[in-house]
RNA sequence: GGCACUGUAGCUCAAUUGGUUAGAGUACCGGACUGUCGAUCCGGUGGUUGCGGGUUCGAGUCCCGUCAGUGUCGCCA
């Protein structure tokens, strides 16, 4: 027998027994007469004591003994001498005197250790995964995210959700994301896509009576990278028929309540508060907002047409906006030079033309170097609206609706951190309803889905399909925490008179949709009933739930930002042989630029 | 594709703002030590300053290019 126990359980209960123990050398104190090796499993710690007592086997044995070796102690646990208790570690209370040491396998000198106290860049991490993994926090992420998962799969088998596999080798349908593609060797020339989701398959499902479906979904899109987007990431899919809206949210409001209560022994309110996508781009400038702080957009178009300042005139008289936010104390932090930073920051992220700002003085006034262009009752009604307090900076943008409202989001998001206006352990659920159906796509003159093609419409908007794309609302829904977007879903088309004419609006005509998509319209004219689903992303979840800022800590093999894998080196080149069976030719590499 | 930050010993960082032989902690190697738990003490090995070019009497430091990691905008139905 390899091991008795592991290193994290033994306590005073155990004294006097003989055990044998297996892990890795954590660290060794070597004080010439004796030494102490502590031995770490995922489990814990535990002291092991070599004297001059000791067995001559051990005393040889645990001569090389380093870093990272992976060694077997047999040995009798005992009490540790008064005072001398760590109550660092579960099992400070007790040693193990060994009787006999051998060593499993030795250790290189590793490039770091997981104890160590500075972490090794991100490169490093990647390429020795291995080492990386054994450290503590990503263990415990790791266990975060199997209990999460775990509660998810409970929660929906006491709903009577029934979990189906979906093809990992589908079809490229071009909408949307890129495809990562898989080429054929049995058909040279055609091509399989990853899924994105298992969308489509979902829906089947319904069509197909299984109502009420989950899958815990590897799902794959050849985009850029961020700090919270993997090219391939873990959804929890989730379909059910014969539910609105209503009934999706309140599912998973009762799956969030579990999961804080399961996870984090936090008890969520239910329901969960709800504002509508238009709500939400109003007050926060984004479909996301993060509602652990307030900071809350304020539009002064008005005011500014009144001015004689003519950039808040001419872009009020021209139809734009001018909006801005109030930085409580913001002066504390944000100096000439920081203001400055925020200037840029606008202008490079968000297209912004400028940020005109004002300082709250002592009594109340607005000071700035525009204020002169203003008259002081104007000053004074936008130091009113914003409910600006002395020490706070005022920000306005003075542009379109979508510059204005990124450039706020943006400052909001980074004052609320940088003022620190929310305790960063607080968690905040809520949703955002009625997204619009289509944005107009201003290059190319057409309208894009803003979720996907199935998404219906709500049955108030459907009038507008004919006469004002751009004012139908969808029956979607997001889950957003602490301003990520967690999850979304719709209530799908079902009725196929509607699914033609959305199509339509999309560009696609008959013909092409057939091409496209043709079996899920087809299966729609076979009792489809009414349908509707979401996906939740699991990794983001992992990733607020434990507090982290990066979602490569919660995924055990991330890609780095340009997509390659460290550690296995991928993506990689590969036989002439191989692409000859598939009929693939490459014509242009990197090397080639 | 754009912008920004980072790259110096195995690892984490420093180098007085362009100046002489590039330092420290840790790891590693050797030695001392019977109770430590980030053990301690003594000694030692270890460097193409990511790579290539340029400016300069002189470059880790400045400039250009490039590679890699990260953040972000575009992108992500």
């Amino acid at each position: 027998m390899l091991r008795t126990h592991t290193c994290g359980e033994l306590n005073k209960d155990h004294i006097g027994q003989t055990v044998t123990l297996s892990g890795w050398v954590d660290r060794v104190r070597d004080h010439g007469g004796g030494k102490f090796i502590d031995l770490r499993d995922r489990y814990g710690k535990t002291q092991v004591v070599i004297d001059p007592d000791s067995p001559k086997q051990a005393m040889d044995n645990v001569q090389p003994v380093r870093n990272e070796f992976v060694i077997q102690v047999i040995g009798k646990v005992s009490e540790r001498p008064a005072g001398q208790d760590n109550p660092k570690i579960s099992t400070g209370q007790i040693e193990l005197h060994v009787e006999e040491l051998n060593v499993l396998n030795a250790c290189k000198t590793p490039p770091f250790v997981p104890n160590q106290k500075d972490l090794p860049n991100e490169d490093l991490r990647l390429k020795h995964r291995y080492l990386d993994l054994r450290r503590k926090p990503m263990q415990e992420t790791l266990v975060l995210r199997s209990r999460i998962i775990k509660a998810m799969r409970d929660y929906c088998e006491a709903n009577d959700f029934i979990d189906v596999e979906t093809p990992i080798l589908g079809r490229s349908t071009p909408e949307g994301a890129r495809d990562y593609l898989v080429p054929s060797r049995v058909h040279n020339g055609q091509f399989y896509a990853l899924p994105q989701s298992p969308q489509i398959y979902k829906q089947i499902m319904m069509i197909a009576g299984y109502d009420r479906y989950v899958q815990v979904a590897r799902c794959f899109r050849d985009e850029d990278l961020r700090a919270d987007r993997q090219p391939e990431f873990t959804q929890l899919d989730m379909e059910m028929s014969f539910v609105d809206g209503d009934d999706v949210i309140g599912m998973i409001d009762g799956m969030m309540q579990k999961l804080a209560k399961d996870v984090l022994d936090i008890d969520l309110q239910l329901p969960l508060p709800r504002m509508t996508w238009d709500e939400a781009m109003t007050r926060f400038g984004h479909d996301a907002p993060d509602l652990r702080f307030g900071v809350e957009i304020v539009d002064l178009t008005d005011i500014a047409a009144k001015t004689e300042f003519r950039v808040f005139r001419s872009v009020a008289d021209s139809g734009k906006f001018v909006r801005g936010i109030c930085a409580p104390n913001g002066q504390s932090k944000f100096s000439r030079r920081g203001i400055d930073d925020l200037t840029k920051f606008v202008q490079e992220d968000f297209g912004a033309k400028g940020l005109a700002w004002f300082r709250v003085e002592e009594d109340g006034t607005l000071n700035s170097t525009i204020a002169k262009n203003f008259q002081a009752e104007e000053l004074a009604e936008i130091a009113t609206r914003m409910e600006a307090k002395p020490g706070d900076l005022v920000m306005i943008i003075a542009d379109t609706w979508e510059v204005s409202c990124k450039a706020l989001y943006g400052l909001r998001k980074r004052i609320g951190a940088e003022l620190e206006l929310y305790d960063p352990k607080t968690m905040n659920f809520s949703w955002v309803t009625e997204f619009p159906m289509f944005e107009h796509d201003p290059e190319a003159d057409r309208w894009i889905a803003m979720h996907h093609p199935f998404t219906a419409p709500l049955e108030s908007d459907l009038e507008h399909l004919d006469t004002d794309p751009g004012k139908a609302r969808a029956q979607a829904y997001d889950l957003v925490i602490n301003g990520y977007e967690a999850g979304g879903g719709t209530i799908r088309i079902h009725d196929n008179k509607i699914q033609e004419k959305v199509f339509g609006l999309l560009g696609l005509n008959a013909e092409a949709a057939q091409e496209r998509f043709g079996f899920l319209l087809d299966a729609l004219q076979y009792g489809a009933p009414p349908h509707g689903g979401i996906a939740l992303g699991i990794d983001r979840v992992v990733m607020l739930f434990n507090n982290l800022e990066n979602i490569r800590d919660c995924i055990a093999f991330p890609k780095t930002q340009k997509a390659t894998d460290l550690m296995m080196e991928a993506p990689n080149l590969v036989e002439t042989l191989q692409l000859k069976e598939l009929g693939i030719e490459i014509t242009k590499t990197d090397d080639d630029a």
